[in-house]
DNA sequence: CACCACCGTTTACGTATGTAAGCGGACTCA
DNA sequence: TGAGTCCGCTTACATACGTAAACGGTGGTG
């Protein structure tokens, strides 16, 4: 089963750093998404059952680890989207943002390097 | 309110050519998505709801054609992907499918030539 | 004019999701 | 040892979504 919007956001928590206990998370998610402990908690329970983290017991509670890794969370992410809208290629979905002007100086600096390495690797 | 999955299907088939009729909808999108008619008419009723398509008579029954443009549907839903996994860069997001070797030939290709044609715009 | 076919609208129903309150067991402190 | 506290687990509930059957009006046909 897939992952949704709001476990995804206790992943992100999780991939930063982990194991960590359910006070923890909310304690870094709290303010910026106004939940409550009981939220934290399902989303916890939701992923525990989509073995997407695993927990083990630290005393009184329990501290939470990520299973599905977050580069491969990405790029199945990454995959539908490309799949859905692009055709399944890169470079039509950066076209599309080059025609949308959201490209930023920096996108292109970093664009410009990608290539040349991989040319670089080329022989 | 966000446009479902199944909703998008619909909406793909009406961006390929609009103004369509139920049935034509059904004929073109029913054999991939084993649909039934009745599953077609409630997508469609629910992009009427959202305002992603309006509809207008055509003797007993209706065409729909998109109010939403692709355009603009591509583009929020790259950028909710960019902005939740990629710090709303692009840069990041070509590097990561090119350490998963996802890139073709292709896409390198047309990439050198985006990247070449911003350049010139530049003078 | 009565009936059928066609097509949109309404209703349905199970699962997923966002969001959380309530319950119950274990640990602690008086 | 009885009461409070902390924490996970169970249950709840509204909305969204996938999927579709049932209903109802309108126009054509005999």
């Amino acid at each position: 089963m897939a992952i949704s919007e709001a476990e995804s956001v206790v992943m992100e928590v999780l991939w930063r750093a982990a194991p960590r206990s359910a006070e923890e998370i909310l304690a870094e998610v709290g303010p910026a998404q106004d939940w409550q402990e009981g939220t934290v908690k399902s989303l916890l329970n939701r992923l525990l059952k989509k073995k997407a983290v695993k927990a083990e017991r630290d005393g009184r509670r329990y501290l939470y680890t990520p299973l599905l890794a977050r580069e491969k969370y990405v790029s199945q992410e990454s995959k539908g989207l490309l799949d859905r809208l692009f055709d399944g290629r890169v470079a039509p979905l950066v076209a599309h943002f080059s025609e949308q002007r959201k490209l930023t100086k920096k996108d292109i600096a970093e664009l410009r390097k990608l290539l040349k390495e991989l040319d670089d690797e080329q022989h």
